[in-house]
DNA sequence: CGAGGATTTGAAGGTTGTCAAGGAGGGTGG
DNA sequence: CCACCCTCCTTGACAACCTTCAAATCCTCG
């Protein structure tokens, strides 16, 4: 990891309006400011191991990181996604519970896990704000469990995809007609870990989807939906909308 | 669903110190008295169902219920167990995400939702209990995600047999050494749905356990663990306690 | 005792995992 | 500039685990 010397503003942040920040007001704000720093961290380096001490939590200001757990003999299951403005840590734990891993370069925005504790103490807007999100984390925990449990290979690639573009899509980085860019920041093993599957399978599976033409490749990672319902169809999911993340 | 005509007092209630109110002083369980009531299901009935609106939220006193997902072609998938001080129910939210069902008979401490929802903003101590509440049990979908996606059949029982176990000892039903009696409020088809895996699959690795030992039934429902160190390990998890939940 | 649901067990088949080899792409050094 | 290497990805053959389909047994309750 690099420490990031520069001292940002929280005025000009990304994701001052989305993160665990986002309901608090200028004075909230300048405490935080206290405790801040910035950290950013390679693609592929971790983050914090499970079981290491946190000495922080930490908002995702840009790229994308995972948490995941690893058994004894090496079978890995990624149980988060985390992307601009999610939160990172446990008020109230020690140590992390997961390996959280950069897969793209990460910037976060790090506080002091103490003083934060306290702060969430005094200021029920941080405290508010970081339930909303937990709620939402939750919610989509169960949406995977639902993926893991019950759908074949394929429709858990497509789920995949469609969550993914989903997201895109709600942070506006592609209109909501016509095809749909999916950049996925995942190697073909990452999206197993998330899946349950083995790569084998998901390459298998990305190559029947291609074939049916349901998507087109740009490369390895960028993929084009040239129609969204059909996508959705594979899924297996309620096509009006029943997915909740 | 029947009403329960009896006014019970925060006081004697048995959830008292785990529940939503858990830390709340003597005041503020006044406040809650007031928009709560009792409400009991008979096993096997219907709480919500998915989509519908919730005119309450509610904490379980007594019983177990489960939530689940369904699929439109019937495949189903439980993705929470809600068991005697669990919170039922997402402020903020009109409609649950999820169907609701007693597995055995349940009574509910309920609350009319929109007073619940402004008790929270003006009583913060409900709102950091059910921060940490919700904590857990997105730490509990979590461990259920590694479960789904990478585990055996024999792990997924073994797993949800210590999972339960492990509540019971928590609550202090049975003592830690020697063998732990489980009470499993589930059929076959609900560890099933549980676990992402058939009734049938379900029913040859209980057996299995049952040949070897592991686990020694009494009745149907009524599970004996002799050496709960054995079972841990059929988990395929650390056996040094690594899990959360 | 009979009915119906829950559970167990068996046999066959399919989806996914495992093992193995080869291909594509990107970066480095000669 | 090109050969080489490394990582990631693809594809094939086979095996294993789990599901599916089917039937028998157990258990509870009227």
């Amino acid at each position: 990891m690099s420490e990031a010397a520069l001292e940002q503003s929280c005025d000009s942040c990304p994701i001052r309006h989305r993160a665990v920040c986002a309901n608090c007001d200028a004075d909230e704000l300048r405490l935080l400011e206290e405790i801040k720093y910035y950290r950013t961290y390679e693609s592929g380096h971790p983050i914090i191991w499970a079981g290491d001490e946190m000495s922080f939590v930490a908002s995702v200001v840009r790229g994308a990181a995972t948490l995941s757990q690893t058994m004894e003999d090496g079978r890995t299951q990624m149980v988060g996604l985390l992307l601009a403005s999610d939160f990172i840590g446990r008020p109230g734990r020690e140590t992390s519970a997961y390996d959280v891993t950069a897969v793209s370069e990460v910037t976060l925005c790090c506080f002091r896990r103490r003083p934060f504790e306290k702060l969430m103490h005094s200021t029920p807007h941080i405290a508010q704000r970081l339930l909303d999100m937990t709620l939402d984390e939750l919610d989509a925990a169960r949406e995977w469990m639902l993926i893991l449990g019950r759908k074949t290979a394929r429709e858990k690639i497509a789920s995949l995809l469609a969550i993914v573009a989903r997201r895109e899509l709600s942070i506006g980085l592609t209109k909501p007609v016509g095809p749909v860019m999916v950049d996925l920041p995942l190697t073909r093993e990452a999206m197993a870990d998330y899946l349950g599957l083995t790569l084998e399978t998901v390459s298998r599976q990305v190559s029947a989807l291609k074939r049916e033409g349901i998507i087109v490749l740009h490369g390895k990672r960028r993929i084009e939906v040239p129609d969204m319902a059909r996508l959705i169809e594979e899924t297996g999911d309620d096509v009006d909308g029943g997915v909740v993340a």
